[in-house]
DNA sequence: GACCCTCCCCTTAGGGGAGGGTC
DNA sequence: GACCCTCCCCTTAGGGGAGGGTC
């Protein structure tokens, strides 16, 4: 069978492609014109190289780099290996998909991250609420609030988190533990999945409640005046505050969120 | 609450993000260094650019052009509107989702198609089988085979079809009618899904049976003696010819598929 | 007059590296 | 000595356009 050879642009239209796109296989070598005429460099194609631009589109939609192509074909192109190319294509979608739906998990835990955020600043006063058990990565700052280790602060704490081989949540802040004797100072991170055996700087906190406020400066070194009915009575007293995952985030006016735990 | 500023060094360790990252925001502007140093150039960061940073890292993710990420920000950088961010990257997730789901479904349909091929070609004899009802757009080219109409067949045939406005399916080849006064002789193209009132070059050809085979050159000129029982009948046999869509396609060696029509 | 050619520059989000100052 | 700086070139799959031949 014989076949009238077709003009690129006669080429572009039938198989709806681009001439720059026919220009560019061609300079890459993937889709090389019938014949090319020599004086005038015209290029002319045969309805038959159709067929080895369907598999090359292909590539393309499925996002198999074009150089990846020849594995695809053999005998200078004549042969292409179409079951091969769509299996791998299949196989990249499908991780395409899942990596993408990973993706849409995280956005929904964020959004719903800030609508927890919502219910708290809605809040007029404070709200006792439950609180799961967590494992927290700390970093004591004593003291003094302009050493290196406190301005350091959340650098540190993330280095430390990370040598030590924890895998670290969104959750961070700032923790006062208050008893009778002291009050320890901490930076921490939340642990997602913490190492075993690894429990250096490592605090879990027990299942319980506690008590929150929304402040819009950071208080905590005022715990006592923000939670006066448990600063009242007599026991360990945890105090953390975080910063509040809100619809819009100002970077220099962030809301703070400040916790007291309740005695069991 | 002063932070100690960081170098880009520290910044891109804790954010996990490559210096070269961040030298590129600063570039394209969508995150500027807390502070750079007029003698040296350094850039410096605070922590609290940490929220920023990721704010990007999540339009990548979701393929938000970072040219974009200023219409998610407000007063100089310093407010991101994050829920209408996280709302605008669902939608482009899932769009995205449902172009590759698309991209499957026409992968599997192809995989469909070989496995019907390779059910044909792996039967010895011909093959009597069903044939649903089918639209094709047709163009003759009676009598010579190296007239213009000829050569040209497909090219002209598609911009027929797609001048008419039928939306074209994979199937095409050649098609003879023979009757016992005449013999017609047409390019076709499926049809998969036409304009109504405009018939012109299309033949329906209703549900029925077929008899096919697999030959490795064209032969459709030859059908009555590829056919010698179905052409010993006294009826309008329509014999088509089709190129096999097989596993491996070789494109100058093409496999074809020869079928005749059975009586009613 | 419509078609085709070859440059040439531009697009995203950086990565690799050279050559040279800075902590 | 490790860190940071500014160039500079390179990556994918083309798109837009200039300037000049070809059908």
């Amino acid at each position: 069978m014989k076949t009238k050879l077709l003009t690129i642009g006669e080429f572009s239209k039938i198989s709806e492609t681009h001439i720059k796109s026919l220009r560019y296989y061609d300079q890459i070598g993937v889709l090389k014109p019938a014949y090319i005429d020599p004086n005038t460099k015209y290029r002319y194609y045969t309805f038959q190289q159709y067929g080895i631009l369907e598999a090359i589109k292909t590539c393309i939609e499925l996002n198999i780099p074009l150089k990846e192509f020849s594995s695809f074909t053999e005998d200078s192109g004549n042969v292409i290996h179409v079951s091969k190319l769509l299996e791998q294509g299949k196989t990249i979608a499908n991780d395409k998909i899942n990596s993408i739906r990973e993706g849409i998990k995280n956005i929904e835990m964020l959004q719903h991250e800030i609508e927890l955020c919502k219910d708290i600043l809605n809040q007029p006063g404070p709200l006792i609420s439950d609180f799961p058990s967590k494992k927290y990565y700390v970093l004591s700052y004593e003291g003094e609030t302009n050493t290196t280790t406190y301005n350091n602060g959340y650098l540190t704490l993330l280095n430390g988190a990370n040598q030590a081989g924890h895998k670290v949540g969104y959750e961070m802040g700032k923790m006062f533990i208050y008893n009778n004797k002291s009050i320890k100072q901490f930076n921490f991170v939340e642990i997602t999945s913490s190492i075993k055996g690894k429990s250096k700087n490592v605090i879990t906190i027990p299942e319980g409640h506690c008590i929150s406020k929304c402040i819009i400066t950071s208080r905590i070194q005022y715990a006592p005046e923000e939670f006066p009915d448990q600063f009242a009575m007599n026991y360990e007293k945890i105090v953390i505050e975080t910063e509040l995952f809100t619809e819009d985030i100002n970077i220099e006016n962030p809301v703070y969120q400040l916790s007291c735990f309740l005695p069991n």
